[in-house]
Order: C-alpha cells, then structure tokens, then sequence
DNA sequence: TTTACCTTCACGTAGCGTTAAAGTTA
DNA sequence: CTAACTTTAACGCTACGTGAAGGTAA
C-alpha cells in the first residue's frame, strides 16, 4: 500500500488472495477500474471496496453479470429502493440456492444408497467366488 | 424404436428428455456409438444403457471424462475389482458433493443473515424518512 | 545487465445451445 | 414439390488458467 492509499495489482493478490488475472478479468468485466500509473495498474479503496463485494456475491452464488447490476445499485445514493432492489434479487438467488442445495442432498442420498447395495453385492460377490 | 431395436434421435431425445446436440456431444467424447444408416445414427440398446449410466452419473456430479472412464470399466466382464474401483471413484466424489452442500449451506445461512439485516435496516430507514 | 514484475493477446477448459448451410426422406 | 428431419461445422457462453512475447523499473 503506498503512501497515497492505492495498491498495486501483487498486493491486491495477496491481500485478497485471488490470481492477477481474475483482477484484470473483472476490469475487463467492468466491476473494476483501477487507475493507470503509466501501464501499471494502482487500485484504489473504492476498488478493494468493490471487490470485497465481488467475491462476497461469488460466494453467494451470483454471476459476475448480476454482480456487475449489485454493484451499479451500490453506486449511487443508495436509498431504500435501491437496498430494496437488491434484496429481492437476493431472495431470488437463495431460493435457487436451496433447490440445488435439496438436490445435492437427494444425489448424495441417492449415491449412498447405491454405495450400500455395492458393498452388499461384493461381499455375496466374495461369498460365491469363495465357494 | 425400429422392428431391429435401434433408435433413431428423435427417438432417443424423447424416451431420456436430452437434446440431439447432447447426444451428438456424448458421441464425440466417445461416451455412446450408434451405428449408422447412412449418415443417420441409429442407437442400440447398448447405447441406451450407456445413455441412462451417463445421465445417473451427471446427475451424481460426475464429468462426462469420469463417466467416460466408469463406463469402461462396466464394459468387460465386470468382476469384483472393477465394482471396487467404481466405488472407490463413487466415494471420493460423495466426498465433494457432501463439502459442496455443506458450503451451499453456509452461504445461505449468511444470506439469510444478510436478507434480516437488510430487513431490519430498510425499516429504520422509513422511520427516519418518515421523521 | 540481470531480475522481477508488469503488460496485452489469445487459446484451452466443460457442456452443451444455437444458428447456419445443406443433404435426405416421406 | 414440400415439409420435416437429418447431418457437419463452428461460434457463443462462464470464469478464469496458462503460456507467449515483450515492456519496464531497480
């Protein structure tokens, strides 16, 4: 961090613990806009702000893209219809994390059952090739 | 289903609810290979005990490269060994789905969190708007 | 000069979706 | 003849990883 409060894209890496590219992909993606120090890229707070953002809504679950339209809503003077605006989104993605959540559960379920009959069959399968 | 028990894709997409572009996909990654009558595929019922073990194994989050190497090993003379090292296979991927629920499960707890904060904060603020 | 970063291409990955252009079959 | 179905080819998408080739700063 130098003295003017920017960072350098190495620090941004190590302080977020994300890979170099992933910071330009996001720029590329328009969720990022370092300043330029010649070619050199320098992050601002605003930036670390915004990715601090980034990766919480990856953990969510949410695409760039619909983290890219969180963070316009973000942006401005954010007031009660905008925080209302991304609530509902929210509400929409939880509800899809739950179904792929319940659906893992069945296919593990599923998949454990499977697993049981396996151990099952091997152990006649011994039994008969023992005989 | 023609009178010698081949398929044509048509065929194929409604009996397993996939797309023609699925199974031409499946094919190139040499997962089925339906003969040919002409340029026209026709599937045997071998392919379709393939196609039914391929979509059991998505549905279970395995690559299509893993269900590519599970079903060779159904293909021989399949005896103790090869029911061992499919679930040896099966239970490493159990593993994942279960870390992969478990983190699905964290995120939506703490969006959930998130959703009663934000709640909460809306509600302050229309009282302090309404002050 | 070397060393260590930095930069911009640009192709590879997974699993198909989606035209496009053209041949075949009923 | 036409409608319906088929074929191959090939680019698009997501979120980057992974070099390649070269610039630059200490």
């Amino acid at each position: 961090m130098t003295s003017d409060d920017t960072m350098t894209i190495r620090a941004m890496c190590e302080a977020f613990d994300v890979t170099a590219r992933a910071l330009r992909f996001y720029e590329a993606k328009g969720l990022l806009s370092p300043i330029r120090q010649g070619q050199r890229r320098l992050y601002t707070k605003r930036d670390r702000a915004r990715l601090t953002l980034i990766l919480r809504g990856k953990r969510f679950g949410f695409s760039l893209e619909e983290i890219g339209d969180l963070l316009n809503l973000y942006d401005p003077n954010n007031q009660a219809d905008q925080l209302s605006e991304v609530m509902r989104a929210a509400r929409v993605h939880l509800a899809e994390m739950v179904d792929r959540r319940d659906a893992l559960n069945d296919a593990i379920d599923d998949l454990n059952a499977r697993l049981a009959w396996g151990e099952e069959t091997l152990s006649k399968l011994g039994k008969t090739l023992a005989a």
